[in-house]
RNA sequence: GGAGUGGUAGUUCAGUUGGUUAGAAUGCCGGCCUGUCACGCCGGAGGUCGCGGGUUCGAGUCCCGUCCGCUCCGCCA
């Protein structure tokens, strides 16, 4: 007798051995007391179809319902289902039962555990330990598993070491809204849950752990997204004395290592590299969608002389007016064309003008559109020209705010890009976008954002700028993109107090006020902090591109709603008048 | 904060211009069946149409409000 419990790894050699397995009764179709047997092993769930091999066997299995927990003891006997049905496959193994013992009966479950079935998401996250018996999520959950392996493997052998960090932190208002906590000790003063181990994982740099690594969980109370969770995973590393380059091709290493035991694939690195102001000049976006070769061409200039305003405004007065070539797009029909119209709504633009090229020889005539005949031939001509228009394209047309059109026709790009099916061949299309601009004019609290943050170090030629012409400094930061999709970004640091203060002053942070919130740092920073930087992946989007998710709620095991609740425990909850009172709070008698 | 979309049987959904007793599939219960893999056959139970209000002789259906799920914009250094 061969004794698993979790005996789903059982192989056709073993016919005609004696084993022992637990699982769950998968349906309660009784087929003459056929039972069909779900069984996890660590390759995945396997299905066991059971025979009872007595009357009396028979009878228990009759009275099996779905979900019951067995134990089923027996022979393993060759499937010979070819010989009931030649459609069906074979050469697997199925059990002959000696014996089923009931561990545990289930009650009927609110919806079927299968794959096929496409419970609404309320009564999946309410029954989450159900919903994540099925298949699917149990492969998801194995995924997961394997990927973090292979990048704890991968980072062990590099010798990078796994610390943890504090998740009850002190408060520091940058970026995204915090997580509190109110501390009991001390009445009215707050924790706030880390939004990232950025800075913890700089102190471990000054502290001498040169290569530092962590899973770690994040925290931001902000509007959740089909790919934003109100706590989700990074993959967060940090190496002293490294550059820019030594950095990304560790990054490139573990994220292949990450592909390669998550999915058999072996990924072709060093990835290409493409600067921020080149992807925005292309692409629209910072996490420009590589499988497509559609590019933008800015018509600014060329702009500037038309008569036509809803062109000649934008280019005079600061704005941009961008063209989208779509190759072979002139049999896109009228309604296809509403259908984009309105999706560039959703970011901004105010319409989407188009000229379908029919025959770009002849000019206007040639040209299909509700906007030709406000534009002169010559400019016709120097657009399709710049475009590099062919007969059968249609050319789709933003002016206005740069951010709105770059915005607009980004998104516009990749969407027809799908629709249209252009992807070049190949699935994982991945780049660096690197130099991103060190700071961003917000125009509606009129200073300096950090677009990465603000430890962030710039190019050291570029510092000089920081009071002429701060928006055109460069940082050394970069970020990651697969198939349009940012899994991670990085920056070198900045590891002298000097140029802290610096960039500081630059944000508007007075001395007072950073001292106050990131003083810590800031001494640190005095004690022969080693030049650093490092990287974090967002393992929960890696993940569910992995699979195909539609969310990455699919690739975590207790996930939030959009509200940020949790429907199985009922979180978040109100807690007793005594804990308001032990945490030195009071609710407010008005509503807010 | 905003836009869109959905909420009807345990589940997934259908439900016509407002009109008799709100349907289907699946699941569930009972019966038959010892080789099925979407098994099959016979019978049965199962509904506060999210909630509240309004219009109407009459509301699942129209209107207003509200709650919840999902997608997106803002937001997410």
């Amino acid at each position: 007798m061969i004794e698993r419990t979790r005996c789903g790894d059982f192989r056709k050699e073993q016919v005609g051995e004696q084993v022992q397995l637990n699982g769950w009764v998968q349906t309660n179709r009784d087929h003459g007391g056929v039972i069909f047997l779900d069984v996890r092993d660590r390759y995945g769930l396997v299905q066991i179809v059971v025979h009872p091999d007595t009357p009396e066997i028979h009878a228990l299995a009759h009275s099996l319902r779905q979900q019951d927990v067995v134990q089923v003891v027996g022979e393993v006997i060759p499937r010979d289902a070819q010989a009931i049905n030649p459609k069906l496959p074979t050469g697997e193994i199925e059990v002959k039962a000696s014996e089923i013992i009931v561990q545990n009966r289930s009650e009927t479950p609110p919806f079927l555990i299968e794959d096929d079935c496409n419970t609404g998401e309320q009564h999946r996250l309410e029954y989450r330990y159900l919903d994540l018996r099925r298949p699917e999520m149990q492969s998801n959950m194995m995924l997961r598993h394997k990927v973090t392996h292979a990048a704890r493997n991968f980072l062990d052998q590099q010798d990078f070491l796994e610390v943890e960090t504090p998740i009850l932190n002190k408060s520091t208002p940058e970026g995204a809204r915090d997580y509190l906590v109110p501390s009991r000790v001390y009445p009215g003063s707050f924790y706030a849950l880390p939004q990232s181990p950025q800075i913890f994982k700089q102190l471990l740099m000054v502290a001498g752990m040169d290569r530092y690594y962590q899973i770690a969980r994040c925290f931001r109370d902000e509007d959740l997204r089909a790919d934003r969770q109100p706590e989700f995973t990074q993959v967060d590393i940090e190496m002293s004395f490294a550059s820019q380059d030594e950095i990304m091709a560790v990054a490139e290493g573990l994220i292949s290592a990450m592909f390669e035991k998550g999915m058999g694939v072996k990924l072709d690195i060093p990835f290409s590299r493409i600067t921020y102001h080149e992807a925005i000049a292309k692409y629209g976006l910072d996490r420009p969608d590589m499988r497509f070769d559609l590019e933008h061409v800015d018509l600014t200039e060329i702009m500037k002389q038309v008569e036509f305003k809803v062109f000649r405004e934008p280019a005079e007065k600061g704005g941009l007016v961008k063209v989208l070539r779509i190759p072979g797009g002139a049999q896109l029909s009228r309604k296809q064309i509403d259908g984009y119209t309105d999706y560039v709504g959703i970011y901004g633009a105010k319409g989407l003008a188009w000229i379908k090229v029919n025959d770009r020889s002849d000019i206007p005539n040639g040209l299909q559109s509700p906007i030709v005949k406000f534009l002169p031939e010559d400019v016709l001509k120097q657009l399709l020209d710049a475009c590099g228009a062919e007969d059968g394209d249609i050319l789709f047309f933003g002016a206005g705010d740069a951010k709105v059109v770059n915005d607009a026709l980004g998104h516009l790009r990749v969407k027809i890009g799908l629709d249209l099916g252009l992807a070049k061949d190949g699935d994982h299309s991945f780049v660096w976008v690197v130099d991103f601009p060190m700071f961003e004019w917000n125009p509606d609290e009129k200073r300096l954002d950090a677009l990465h943050h603000p430890f962030t170090s710039p190019y050291p030629e570029d510092l000089a700028m920081i009071e002429s012409s701060p928006t055109e400094m460069r940082s050394q930061a970069y970020d990651l993109v697969w198939n349009g999709t940012e899994i991670g970004g990085g920056s070198i640091r900045i590891h002298d107090q000097e140029t802290q203060q610096k960039v500081f002053t630059a944000l508007g942070i007075s001395e007072e006020e950073a001292e106050a919130k990131f003083g810590f740092l800031l001494d640190a920073l005095k004690y022969g902090a080693p030049p650093h930087g490092g990287l974090a992946f967002g393992l929960d989007r890696v993940l569910s591109l992995m699979v195909g998710a539609e969310s990455i709620r699919d690739v975590i095991a207790f996930p939030k709603t959009q509200k940020a609740a949790d429907p199985m425990s009922d979180a978040p909850s109100e807690v007793p008048d005594d804990q308001w009172k032990e945490l030195g709070l009071r609710k407010r008698r008005t509503a807010v």
